[in-house]
DNA sequence: TGTACATCAGTGAACGCGCGTTCACTGATGTAC
DNA sequence: TGTACATCAGTGAACGCGCGTTCACTGATGTAC
């Protein structure tokens, strides 16, 4: 990702984003510098300070932006719950695994990077947006059950981030010595099923 | 804790694995320094080698006495099954969220330093010795259903430990902006009621 | 269309810092006789 | 009980390193006229 022929870079800023992520990728988030991200990006060390206030800066950037890009991927795949409320969900805990497969950069800064994301406004609207995805899932999903039998849905969508996440972490990648020999879509779809069944929301 | 009147420490071992418990929990796993571990045990830079091959070594032993603790938490609670199976699971569940509040240097430095479980025996042997706390529970608690009714119990040992790790990751420290009004224990109590319900052991 | 000039986005050298680790050393301890 | 000596568990100085950040600078770009 070096070399580059004009004396400006063009697209610095996204490209430093995109370069700490995959280094999150490759060797975790503790292994995130400025000065390597930069090297990545084909650019001196001083470069960086141009677009962002400093190292924790652009940390937050990529987590931002991993949040936007969580949300969408959440709310494409819920889709107001067609055709069915709860194919719609099953497919967004799926979407859930998707994004922490296809961008475990991005999921590692968002969740493991020991970034605040309460001192971030920006951060904090984003991360909001992917909480209200699941709150409104929950929503949709329950609301052909009599009030009475409603459960709250921000306990279900908090539940249900709560089992993604721990999917993800304990069992998503290689980490911990491979836990357990099924695969993490089919954990979290089994658990997710047992959890709305324990709802009355199936059978 | 600096300060001793002897040439020789005479606990230095211990003292730095609670040392850089002492240290991840206020500042996180990133945060950890042999040198920082060496100076709060009151010993200069080089001591430790005394005791460790070096920081990686370090970081394992403190995940390895963590994971024999948490282990040990956990059998204790269940308590064989007694005097009810359902409620010795369920005080499981809460023996985990205050091992992880008790001690979260410990739990961080095992579920979130990056440190390879399956790279070192001990360390392995501990991490399974947890794992089959949590599956020896759910074997209990499932027996006295019928045969053809019972769920495979990693499977339920498996769900319950990513709610559990979920719940702790998420909302059980203030980090991601408190995310939820309700305590950690409540929600890690109704998540797992309701997921037992959906598997029939409940009603 | 051409030119002067302000602004922008880079450079590269330098800084101070704290880290992990090694080394020859030395003070304290424990043990053989 | 006393003493000689091996072993153990520390010290402190030194190393090389890479980091984050700052600074005066300069090459490239864009715009007013």
């Amino acid at each position: 990702m070096a070399e580059r022929k004009t004396y400006h870079h063009g697209n610095l800023r996204q490209a430093l984003v995109e370069a700490t992520a995959a280094l999150i990728e490759e060797q975790g988030p503790q292994a995130f510098t400025l000065t390597e991200a930069a090297r990545r990006a084909g650019v001196s060390a001083a470069a960086p300070y141009r677009h962002f206030k400093g190292r924790e800066d652009l940390l937050e950037e990529v987590a931002g932006q991993g949040f936007i890009e969580f949300a969408g991927r959440l709310e494409a795949a819920f889709d107001g719950g067609n055709p069915r409320a709860l194919t719609a969900f099953l497919r967004m805990g799926q979407a859930y695994l998707d994004f922490a497969r296809d961008r475990p950069g991005y999921y590692m800064a968002m969740f493991e990077s020991g970034i605040s994301i309460a001192g971030n406004a920006d951060l904090a609207a984003a991360s909001e947006r992917a909480q209200r995805a699941l709150v409104d899932a929950a929503e949709v999903l329950f609301e052909r059950l009599p009030a009475d039998r409603r459960p709250p849905v921000r306990m279900v969508a908090n539940h249900v981030w709560a089992m993604s996440h721990g999917v993800v972490e304990l069992f998503g990648r290689g980490k911990p010595g491979s836990r357990s020999p099924v695969a993490p879509a089919e954990m979290l779809e089994s658990g997710v099923i047992v959890y709305l069944r324990g709802l009355g929301l199936i059978d």
